[in-house]
DNA sequence: GCACTAAACGGACACCTGTCCGAAAAGAAG
DNA sequence: CTTCTTTTCGGACAGGTGTCCGTTTAGTGC
């Protein structure tokens, strides 16, 4: 038994210990709760000197209003759902970054979850739970899945955005337009005298029209030339782990190539940084006796020697518009139709890439 | 005038077009609110048949209670709010997105916030009203700013860990302990037979006891050598930038002095790879004409020719234990006492190190 | 000291949820 | 059909907030 509370029980005016309510705070500064509310929310009708008591009282105790509460009143959350893809790659961590500052830079909260496939029926439910005002989907997932997931979105009426993933029913989406990125690699190689490519790690066949395979094959057909004559990958001798691992191995591979290409494109920049260095190891000069292409634009490429030529991601411009996507939906009724828009990638150029040795 | 809604007023039976509220789903279902809060609840004395059709419209409709409505009856937030110094740099989107793994494996959400200097205020009142269960700070902050933040938290009784800020009172920390890791490179340079250090954006004074300065000087006096006369810096020289071409406009610098130092201490990995490429543009060899460190040990450190020798920062490590120190306090009054732990960093030998040319 | 006004008070309600509990309905057994 | 049991219904409450509104208190002018 307490003593000292049996004595005196609380009386009304009280000052209680720990401060979880605007009532707690109220009593804190010995005014009526509907008062205190009034001064918080900026209502007319009030003394200044009570204002001031109030607004001095806040910041000593630090209190905030239960967040909850006020959703539950009808303030709106502010709050975003980010699903990030597994992998965490530089490229979609900048991506996270720099969405996060744009957001909130309007006024939004992040809320993160890493979406494993399977788990994201969990995700999503819970972005949902917490009423979130929008989510966002970085990356590349399970098409079924993801599709499913964008259905229920939509059936609550809340906005989303998918980045990076092309050709989604029904998605709002960004996407890289890594086909017109790749193309204008080829091109660029092209103009260098180069008729034989080497494929580091991009051997497998084109999932959507914007997808690097694409790229490649149009730029090649545009000039009249066969894509099956003029390229060659040998990424089925090795197991893609570390990426830039893959890229030295596979170097080392076409190193003895008879006929070996002249030109090399790289699926990412670690790959074509890796490669460098496998064909560096071998004694070959890059680029007087070969050429190299990465794709991102990471700050790595302008660390190598020679520095690499590869394709700037327009990372700013893909965050950007997917932001205003996402925010444009804000309170109107979600489109009818999907909206989709590519962002159009800028070539590089870097010392890895010369004319081709005749 | 809408005919439809003038003729037949909505019974209480009819189904809501938008679901918002469990009032709403058992409209929906066709039951009494009490009775599909029971079921979502798992509670006894329910016929399966019932059981059944709740779930199965749960699928459909794809309901999720009002997470905030459930806080507010006293159930946890779950969420755990997270205050980055920074975005940008690699390391510290590596510790975020290990942190939000962990967190999640633990079944917490994550709310990121970065704080910028002045805005931490708000980040933290941010936090706090939505009654996050704990925070933690990633990065170096403002001593004074922060210290008043981790009194607020404090004050409400809100765990908090902070990650690489050590030094600050009442703060539960876990930080790399640099100076030890500094030393072992310079361990391993004396070994080497180099006596003469130059420094690579490590100018400025430790700000405490595990700071890279004071790992040198310590590793420098315990063989007896004068960190005064062993060490010299030309940071005044350039402006820092763009980390990368700071080390190489530093190695520039070095490259025409007279009594040249034979190893480089960079701060960080980008300084230390600008700085080899400043070298060996210069026509130097490494690690023939002198030897180069880095520290962090990201990617890009094995992606160089030759590799860089450098200091792992165990950020596996360093993101777990405070993950643990966070979730420790869960529930618990908060200790008494700041806990602070430090990591001890891993040398990585790469090929950027080699004997002093006599 | 009186009348009048400005300001603070405090009860009520809604928002959405889970839980309790008495009442009503449905179902089963006789 | 009656009785008893199982199941569902629905009203009430709490939790923290903002707002409305009638009431009380403090302050001002004369």
């Amino acid at each position: 038994m307490v003593a000292a509370s049996a004595v005196s029980p609380p009386r009304k005016s009280e000052a209680p210990a720990v401060i979880r309510s605007t009532a707690d705070f109220a009593r804190h500064v010995g005014l009526a709760r509907t008062t205190v509310s009034r001064v918080l929310n900026g209502q007319p009708g009030l003394k200044q000197k009570t204002i001031d008591r109030v607004q001095q009282a806040l910041v000593e105790t630090g209190f905030t209003p239960n967040a909850h509460a006020l959703h539950l009143k009808g303030k709106r959350t502010a709050m975003i759902g980010i699903c990030m893809e597994d992998l965490a790659t530089p490229p979609a961590l900048r991506k996270l970054a720099l969405l996060q500052r744009v957001l909130r830079a309007r006024g939004f909260s992040s809320l993160i979850e890493v979406y494993t496939p399977g788990a994201g029926r969990d995700v999503v439910r819970h972005f949902q739970s917490l009423r979130v005002e929008g989510v966002v989907f970085i990356g590349h997932f399970l098409r079924e899945e993801i599709e499913v997931r964008i259905a229920e979105l939509n059936a609550h009426g809340t906005p989303h955005v998918v980045v990076d993933h092309f050709g989604l029913r029904n998605a709002n989406t960004v996407a890289l337009d890594r086909a017109a990125g790749m193309a204008a690699v080829v091109q660029h190689l092209l103009d260098l005298g180069h008729r034989r490519f080497g494929l580091l790690g991009i051997s497998k066949g084109p999932v959507s029209r914007i997808d690097r395979p694409t790229g490649v094959q149009a730029a090649l057909r545009a000039r009249g030339l066969d894509p099956a004559v003029c390229t060659i990958s040998l990424d089925h001798l090795h197991e893609r782990q570390n990426d830039f691992d893959y890229g030295r191995r596979l170097a080392a591979s076409f190193v003895d190539l008879p006929d070996r290409p002249t030109a090399f494109l790289g699926l990412n920049d670690e790959i074509a940084i890796g490669a460098l260095r496998g064909f560096q190891e071998a004694g070959l000069k890059v680029p007087r006796d070969l050429s190299i292409t990465g794709f991102n634009n990471q700050d790595v490429c302008q660390m190598t020697s020679p520095t690499l030529t590869t394709v700037d991601q327009g990372i700013e411009a893909t965050v950007g518009a997917a932001a205003d996507l996402l925010l444009a939906q804000l309170g109107k009724p979600l489109p009818a139709k999907a909206v989709v828009k590519t962002i159009v990638p800028r070539l590089i150029l870097g010392e890895s890439t010369g004319p081709a040795r005749s």
